[in-house]
DNA sequence: CTAAACCTTCACATCAGCGTGAAGGTCAAG
DNA sequence: CTTGACCTTCACGCTGATGTGAAGGTTTAG
């Protein structure tokens, strides 16, 4: 399939998915008249990306994911180095969480 | 005082003093040679704008504090304008604090 | 054959809060 | 007179993930 379809597909722009070959983590051979062209596999790539981006990862992030799919993996999650990933996300999330909460008792304490 | 006195005693760069000038949260009169001119209420002003960037104020959410301070208030609090970003920010924060949890959540599913 | 609907590659714009020079004026000390 | 430490006004760079044209080639349906 072309770019217009995957990006249907898959509910992302084309723009992004160019944006994501611009990166490194899509991949696209080209036809005759230097189309992009896709497959199956693509349509879950781009998924997973958007499923990581959905719980605040970056592109950077996802891909050791794309990387372990493109591996033959059926889960983008399953190798070391997305594991590794995953870790570093919960304590950034987790540092985030309490930060905010310091900040709001922070405003509280200040409102007084 | 000129803008590199100002800098150190609040302990910001005269970049970002500049910047404030020129988002309007802080103005100067100037000298005979285009120098900037500060003065003690001037101090206070900037450190009051480090005071809310420091629990994730933006320059803008800081403006409505350094009016209610330029209008004589000792506090720059206690303006309705004020109240009301305070407010807004809580709210902001909470529903931060709610989405990183509920992205915390879902990558431990996902994890299982 | 033509117009719509695709596709291509640049490359600048956005949001925030400055950092970092560039190029040059001012002023006090030695 | 000359450093050197100030100050001035531009104006681009950075981070991330696209949006938004520009300018043009391709394909497809009628």
């Amino acid at each position: 399939m072309r770019i217009g379809e995957l990006a249907r597909r898959s509910g992302v722009s084309t723009r992004a998915l160019r944006h994501y070959e611009e990166k490194g983590l899509l991949a696209a051979r080209r036809g005759a008249n230097g189309y992009r062209e896709y497959d199956e596999a693509d349509v879950r790539l781009v998924q997973e990306i958007r499923a990581l981006m959905a719980v605040g990862f970056t592109l950077e992030d996802a891909r050791p994911f794309v990387a372990c799919l493109r591996a033959g993996n059926e889960s983008g999650g399953v190798c070391p180095e997305s594991v590794d990933v995953v870790r570093r996300k919960l304590t950034e999330i987790d540092t985030e969480i309490r930060d905010l909460m310091a900040r709001r008792d922070e405003m509280l304490r200040r409102n007084t």
